[in-house]
DNA sequence: TACAATTTTGAACAGGCTGTTCAGTTTTAC
DNA sequence: GTAAAACTGAACAGCCTGTTCAAAATTGTA
């Protein structure tokens, strides 16, 4: 039975590898599960004993990915127990953040692009939001000095997180997750210090 | 000939009307040519007439918007001529976003949503990113205090921006253009003077 | 090794959508 | 009224989908 469910997954990886190997290329409305199987060297039926069809797949990987982001940032946050002010917590949160980008990048790099499927990003900006919530919600100052409704600030800036990321991405993760730290630093630093553009 | 080119454009909006009216209650994937000819009560095949295919009806709806987004910021920006400082200059150009977008609610509101095609939000932002530099590069002193990359700067104040534009329409555009402005001022200085998130 | 359970294969099928063709009809402008 | 332009209806080959089923291959266990 155990092995059983290892070749169960070792298909499902054969398949959704070929997948996203095939979305470098092409675009997600353009593949076929023909395209896929063929690429996977199975048979098309086969798909179909493990997913209801090629949206089903997708939706399979979008919330391994989420799943991920949940214990990789548990794992992470959980290391320091140290009392931090909240300057560093907030700091502490964009390293976990941008080093689970680093790892996912392959994948994340397809979501995000338009070769995806439309709304990925408002989903993943939701994930990311919440755990930025749970996270403000600890200093109980924030909200006191927060004049602006909640949702707002909260898809203003992990928008604007997601926007460093897409750069980021797109550069060819030319940086650290440490450098892209900084330079997350850098620009609210800018926006506080410098022009307020 | 010149009604010739009415009708014709009268059949293009009659098919885009029906598509757009469609895409709110079907994804973009899920909607055949047959689904928008029936609506539109035209003949599968004059459809054909007047597009490649479903991926060129969007694409001209979208070229359209982007090409409306241009005028309308054109108009508004020449409409007054006295010397701002950058501070307010910066709030001009953000209340003739907010008013573009409301303008164009109904159609944005479907291509950022996960029923529109991938990549949207990139190329919407690409676009607004383009508007934001040439105003950016006014002023002189800008380049010379930004010590992080142009591209990384102009991402996260474009998404930042995006994401309130997507709080506003998934809200029911609830605000006017000048309240959702003073939300993003709020914001800046809450980022400048409060609680450096 | 032999066996049984599980998984995969190959082939076939109906059904739906695509994009094109074409002769005939309707609409439009002058 | 006429000629050009636009639309219609019907048909078509081609492709993809999702399902079925018996046969074959793979796997773990006795």
């Amino acid at each position: 039975m155990s092995i059983y469910v290892e070749k169960n997954r070792r298909t499902k990886r054969l398949i959704q590898d070929s997948f996203l190997q095939m979305l470098e290329n092409k675009p997600f409305e353009a593949i076929t599960i023909g395209d896929i199987a063929k690429r996977a060297k199975i048979n098309r039926g086969t798909f179909y004993l493990h997913y209801k069809d090629k949206f089903d797949l997708l939706e399979q990987i979008e919330q391994k990915l989420f799943a991920d982001l949940g214990t990789h940032i548990d794992q992470l946050q959980s290391r320091y127990t140290a009392t931090l002010t909240f300057e560093e917590e907030q700091e502490r949160l964009a390293v976990t953040f941008f080093s689970f980008i680093e790892r996912q990048s392959p994948v994340l790099k397809i979501l995000l692009s338009d070769h995806g499927r439309a709304g990925f990003h408002l989903r993943f900006r939701d994930a990311f939001a919440e755990k930025v919530r749970l996270n403000l919600e600890k200093n109980k100052d924030f909200n006191a000095k927060l004049k602006v409704p909640l949702e707002y600030f909260l898809s203003f800036i992990t928008s604007a997180f997601l926007g460093l990321i897409e750069q980021w991405l797109q550069d060819g993760l030319d940086q650290t997750p440490q450098e892209m730290t900084a330079l997350y630093i850098d620009i609210i630093s800018f926006i506080r210090d410098g022009n307020g553009a």
